[in-house]
DNA sequence: ACCCTTGTTGCAAACGATTTGCATTTGCAT
DNA sequence: ATGCAAATGCAAATCGTTTGCAACAAGGGT
């Protein structure tokens, strides 16, 4: 059972340099289990490395989104949040009390929303599905 | 055919003052057929109340906000835009191209979300689809 | 192992969108 | 008309994020 991506030797592949930075920001990412902020990735970073900086953050994520290595989120009110691009496709469900992000997939709702493009003339480059919701209790 | 709301009673009844300010982009966003951000709203304002401020701008739609006049969309990249809460829910496509927001609806689109939420132990507050996409040619 | 080139960094300042403190004005109930 | 709380304009503050620039370091070539 594979879990991580490489993205060290995937990085070096496209002709990144693999500084000292950037392999402490792919080792939070790659073990990160949560959506954690800029802010967030940034104090995991300076325990690692107190010299990095959070320019250095928010450069490395542009970076790694634009290598698809990692997905952005900007949910409701709140600044943006990053997981690792590994595993398939899914939409999310914020819980409103917590902020715990809950992750979820539907074939079905895929097709759907590929059906109603397709009725309306368009082909779909991505979409955003985000459910605000509260635990029922 | 009622089009609009007759927004200034309704605010009136929710005990809120009807200064000049407010009178004026209510006007506006009740005749906007697109959706605004908040410098386009100032914009047009101006022409009708040299005095009017930004920041009453940005005061006025958190309030019709809060009172539910109107919904605040933030569509990737750029500021929150703005739409009368006239008529039934609708989704958005964004034409990745032109910029243009085209407003669909799909009842089963809308249960099956529901139903997931459901499933995952969650009563949905609200929710949020984009489908981003290019014309089919 | 040591350059050399070029990409990358840290810092601080700049940024765009939005919010806020405060003194002044204004709606509107009396 | 009068008074008072609510709303305004202005400017400064805030938040998340980006950027200019001089110092620095990765890693290919020698």
């Amino acid at each position: 059972m594979e879990q991580h991506r490489d993205y060290e030797s995937e990085l070096r592949q496209a002709g990144v340099r693999l500084t000292k930075p950037r392999k402490v920001i792919l080792k939070i990412i790659g073990e990160s289990e949560d959506h954690p902020d800029a802010m967030a990735i940034f104090r995991r970073a300076v325990k690692i490395d107190a010299s990095i900086s959070l320019a250095t953050v928010y450069r490395t994520m542009k970076l790694l989104e634009e290598l698809g290595a990692v997905h952005r989120h900007s949910f409701e009110g709140g600044p943006a949040r990053f997981e690792n691009a590994d595993g398939e496709h899914h939409d999310h469900l914020i819980d409103l009390d917590t902020g715990k992000v809950i992750e979820f997939h539907s074939e079905t709702l895929e097709k759907l929303q590929e059906q109603i493009a397709d009725e309306l003339g368009y082909d779909i480059e991505h979409h955003r599905l985000e459910l605000y919701g509260r635990k029922r209790r």
